[in-house]
Formats: structure tokens, C-alpha cells, sequence
DNA sequence: GCCAAATTCGCAAACACCTTGCGGGCATTT
DNA sequence: AAATGCCCGCAAGGTGTTTGCGAATTTGGC
């Protein structure tokens, strides 16, 4: 289910661009763009979703007219590194809505990295306070907050493919 | 254009919460779990489109399954904090199709962190010596290396609003 | 380089969904 | 209590999706 071994042509890879670019896009649209009439352009987008490459369709919305206007890169250490530590810690972070991202990586500052999205500095406070820090095993936390989004997309790099 | 003043009721919470979670979702099948017939939710989600709640909806596709499988977290600092070196970086970054996301953040450690997604470390060497390092001011580079994605979704937090 | 097999295309028809104007009901205001 | 404005649901016409099928193209073997 998970293995890599996906035929992709150049059309896929243009429904591909074309779809992580619009989601919304009809597949008349779609079809067009690729150069395919409609239902081929059907069948290998269900193909795509059908094999894995086609995650889900998601909709993004504006963080600011939601009031949600802080955005914090946390970053943390474990002090015993043992792995019922970690799983209580990633079933702990699970449960925040708040945490968009949440990354175990190498290196020896910190075993996570955190992307927290929250309304304010009052409740930044509370999510780390009273939620984070109380995790087992949390022993060093470094946070920081994010002035301006240089870029901020969901799209992969399909040159490579 | 960018002002938060928006009025959104429980129903139009119900609508982002789930075009959140699923974007490829029907009028009709939306109309349903929010509880409206299909010409009122269409209209709220026309209205939150223009309000520029809605953002736009795109597609998640699978790394893995497009060879895409090592994630870098890059801290990065800049020697001179002068306003036309932000800029040009800034700019060289943005045209990094592997840099999903590249925030200005606040802290000593680093000016930036930046997320970058390719095949393998060959492709990351390229990057991170050819082009990011090259770009003037650069002048410290930490990077980490994703083991394991705890979260990683779009999906903000609505219990705020 | 040719032929057979498999794949993938485009067409068309049936179906589902979207989209708009309109009338009616509910809430708030005067 | 009446008037106003807002938002709902209905219905009809237009648009997009989806399926089977025959034709065309590509793939692989000889």
C-alpha cells in the first residue's frame, strides 16, 4: 500500500500540477488543461487517488479573518529517550487542535519541532503551559514566533518525478 | 481587504470545519451535514469565499509515492540586518519550488526557518550549497532532518471563533 | 520491423449536481 | 403591532460527471 512503485507519465504529472495548484477545478477544466478529453482525464484521476498519489482535497483558509493571528515554531527535547515517552508525547500533541505540525527530527537541539497556530499570546501561553510542558519526558522547550510567511504552500516539488 | 471584521455563525463554523477536512465534497453533501438545503450553503460558502475566509482549496499528494521522501528543517541566520538583503533572499528563496515554507521568525538562534522536501540528500546538498548558502547575507545554516510526522494538516483550529 | 495484445483514448447518453430567481417565513427594529 | 430586512427552501434550466463501448494508439515479443 505504501510502496513507491507508481507509473506516473507526463499527463499524470500535469494533473498532478494542475490539482495541487486548484482542487476546486472541475475535471472538464482539468481535462483541457492536460490536453485530454473528460472521462480518460476521470479515469487517471481516480487512478491517482486509487494508488495512493492523491492524498485528499483539502480547503485553506485565511488564519487573520479567523482571528487566529499568531503562528509559533516550538522547538523541544525529551530528557529520557525512551519509546513509551514518545508515544505518550505524540498522543498528547494529537489531542491539540492548535498543532499543525509536528515533526520527530535529527539533531541535537531538540528531538521536536512544533507549528502551533493559536489567537493570541494568552492562549499560547496555556497550550505550552498547561498542555505541553506537563507532557513526560518534556525537558527543554524553545519557542518562536513568526513575524512574516515568505512562503507558505502545500504544493510538492514535482521536477523530480 | 485583510480586516477580520466577519460575521461567522454556528452554521458557517460547521461549513469551514468540514470543507477543512474535506474539499472535495459536493454542495449537496456539505448542505446535508451542516442541516441546509443546497442553495443556502452554497450562497454562505459563495459569501465566505468573498469575505476571503475561504482561501482557496487545493490537493494533498503523497511524498513518498513521488520518490519526494526526505523533509529538511533549515534555520537560517543573516549576517546584516538590512532591509535589502531580506528582500533578495526573500526572493531567491521563493523560487525554490522545494521550500514549502519559509517563515521570518523572531529568537537569536536564526532570522529564518525554512522547510524544504526532496528526494534525497544528493538533490538537499544541491539545494542548500548551490542556492540557499550562495544567497548574500547567509550566514549560518542549521539543518535538521524530519524522522517522523507526528501531525502534519492544514486544518486551523476553529473552537476560537 | 511486424504483428498481436493490452492499454488508453474519445464519443454519447444517462445521471447527478450546480445555480438562479422567486416566494414565504422568521427575527429584529420602529 | 406593523414594517423591514435577512435568510431559508423550492423548482427549473444549465452544467458537469460518469459509464459502456468501439476505435486508435502504444507495448512487447518474435
Amino acid at each position: 500500500m505504501s510502496e513507491k512503485l507508481v507509473r506516473i507519465d507526463k499527463i499524470d504529472r500535469r494533473i498532478l500540477e494542475c490539482l495541487q495548484q486548484d482542487g476546486g477545478l472541475t475535471n472538464q477544466e482539468l481535462a483541457e488543461r492536460v490536453g485530454l478529453s473528460p472521462s480518460p482525464c476521470l479515469r487517471r484521476v481516480r487512478a491517482l487517488e486509487e494508488a495512493g498519489v492523491i492524498l485528499k482535497r483539502v480547503t485553506l483558509l485565511e488564519r487573520k479573518k479567523l482571528g487566529l493571528s499568531l503562528t509559533a515554531i516550538i522547538l523541544i527535547s525529551m530528557d529520557r529517550h525512551i519509546p513509551e515517552r514518545f508515544e505518550e508525547f505524540q498522543k498528547r500533541i494529537e489531542e491539540c487542535p492548535e498543532i499543525q505540525e509536528c515533526y520527530l527530527i535529527t539533531g541535537h537541539d531538540a528531538d521536536y519541532m512544533l507549528k502551533a497556530v493559536v489567537p493570541d499570546m494568552d492562549v499560547f501561553q496555556e497550550l505550552l503551559l498547561n498542555r505541553i510542558t506537563r507532557i513526560p519526558g518534556v525537558s527543554g522547550v524553545h519557542s518562536s514566533f513568526v513575524l512574516r510567511r515568505v512562503v507558505d504552500k502545500t504544493d510538492l516539488p514535482l521536477g523530480y518525478v
